[in-house]
DNA sequence: CTGTTAGCGCCTTCAG
DNA sequence: CTGAAGGCGCTAACAG
């Protein structure tokens, strides 16, 4: 339990100090003999630097905050490995804290963060962040912070985040192109950049393919299983079922399907669905479910080799980095027969 | 971005540091008004310790180690949860690495995290890790580590645990009740105590309700869904499927269903099924599927506990604490018409 | 190439 | 109750 310093390995070799600490340095002169000596005898006696002072020394923690939303979620423990193996091979330490969805959370978990002087920050809001007033302070004193997936467009910070429009406009283009003439889109809440940009994603893909808006239309539903559960049985009692739904995201999907199946609507001979940032559930439900597939470790590891950079070079100006997926087509959006 | 320090302060109140020092930290005898003053003063100039330099001192790093398979899987992620909640309110903070069942990587992390001189250590070894030598080196020289669910019983240090074998009896003795009459138990790889465990929990229902071990016998099939759709689509083939499927986890659980689907075999009425170590998809798949829930957010909550005890307490004697669960009842296990 | 020295920011005796 | 001084382990000038 008690550590060998660097004052036991010179004084046993009878060398000062700075030689010993040179020997774990390259970027010093020192004769290669001695460095040899010097790193054989620490290597037998059980020293090796001890991280702390370091630290202390350099000014720097070595330690990356990472604030997301929750982790059960697959999407944020995958991002979270890329993040981390980019991290780690670089000698930091990853601290992850979970909002649950709550601003005061993320709030917190910034500040501890930030008291515990992590040398940048990687951040996904919460659901409830509207205040960003606290970001723009640590932007201002030119703190490193990289946001991913859950942004607000107005911080002036970089970002990563994945192409929701053009995504959400070749799922919605695919139900099209099945032969689904009605299409509903089951949208998150609008204040939500990406709920809005899925959104908007699918109003174009029914703009370019003449079809009318007013009869292919949004409904904003939510983000959970249930929401879309509830909105789509009331679409039922209402009798006002189309013959697709493009999804905001897959619980919401799943919810749809849940109400379809529950009142035996078959999927998808009466009703496709397709879902987005798909999880492992897709290929398991019946059927299989549709659903755009994000790039889950790129995302993770593009924000932390965003913010190494700016670890390293200063801030210059934000850059935003877009990712693309890709479409997997199941079953719950192929028509047995095409018209 | 530049910290305001101990000393700026102390100069700004023409006090010396010392004070300063102790209005932080209640220990010392100090004159009310001047520590209010210190304190106002200082959180106005937004000083506050800087927690590397005293972890230089106190010779901690307040940091705690915990290396898991995997937390892409929700068991573990929960678990993870919990272990945090007990370690960040006690001013801790968690490293989180994964093995990705590899016993190199587990080493290698195992390592990385000691020579980062973290206080202490959480492991849920890898499927792969037979050689504990490392481990009985740590402990050997005191270092606190408590084992979770992967544990290896010759280790010589308190372990957290699922009864396995009470609740895997209490999943079989529920088919049984439900009145199936032929089960088997698809079970993992016996050298792990996990497995073995649940596997001799069926084994010991079949036993206290007198029905036939070789009837009711035990299929080695893994712990993937693959290989539970692939020993059911076996079954089918040979003509010997049971009545019922007591399963080592929900993945082969799930794989089992599978298959038995694609033969439009239906569950529950001709199959029932039982899986373990429910996640959210038990509630998802269709039938539901009846499974064992583990107390995750709990296991973690006790394995932090148990490490803080060591910290602040020193080693006593091992305790291994065996946690309960419960057992989820859902439709693949109910007989609409029981005999 | 190597040793000496002065900190990094804080805590903790030891005097007073 | 308060100040001065030494040191946690290491690195970075500065001499030599």
């Amino acid at each position: 339990m008690k550590h060998v310093t660097i004052k036991d390995v010179a004084k046993r070799l009878n060398v000062s100090v700075s030689s010993v600490s040179r020997a774990f340095n390259d970027k010093y002169d020192i004769k290669k003999e001695t460095k040899e000596l010097i790193l054989r005898t620490a290597k037998e006696m059980g020293y090796h630097p001890n991280p702390i002072a370091r630290k202390l020394m350099q000014q720097k923690s070595y330690n990356i905050g990472v604030v997301v939303p929750e982790f059960i979620n697959e999407f944020f423990s995958e991002t979270i490995i890329g993040i981390q193996d980019v991290l780690i091979s670089k000698g930091y330490q990853v601290l992850i804290m979970q909002s649950n969805e709550h601003y005061e959370n993320e709030l917190m978990n910034v500040k501890t963060l930030s008291d515990n002087m992590v040398d940048g920050l990687i951040v996904s809001l919460s659901r409830e962040t509207h205040n960003t007033e606290f970001y723009l302070k640590l932007l201002a004193e030119g703190y490193p912070i990289i946001f991913f997936n859950r942004i607000n467009d107005s911080l002036p910070a970089s970002k990563v985040i994945f192409n929701d429009f053009k995504w959400s406009f070749f799922a919605t283009e695919h139900l099209i192109k099945q032969g689904f003439k009605k299409i509903y889109h089951l949208s998150g809440q609008n204040h939500l950049s990406l709920a809005k940009n899925r959104m908007k994603g699918f109003q174009k893909a029914i703009e370019k393919y003449d079809m009318s808006p007013e009869e292919n239309r949004v409904i904003e539903t939510g983000l959970l299983m249930d929401e879309g559960d509830k909105i789509t049985q009331e679409l039922i009692d209402n009798q006002d079922l189309p013959e697709a739904f493009s999804c905001v995201n897959d619980p919401v999907a799943l919810g749809a399907m849940r109400a379809l199946k529950r009142n035996k609507i078959k999927i998808p001979e009466e009703v496709g669905v397709v879902g987005f940032t798909e999880t492992r559930l897709a290929d398991l439900v019946d059927p299989s479910l549709t659903s755009v597939k994000q790039p889950t470790y790129e995302i993770g590891k593009t924000t932390a080799e965003l913010l190494l950079k700016q670890i390293n070079n200063g801030f210059k100006t934000p850059e935003t980095v877009s990712l693309d997926g890709q479409l997997n087509i199941r079953a719950s959006s192929v028509r047995k027969t095409i018209a």
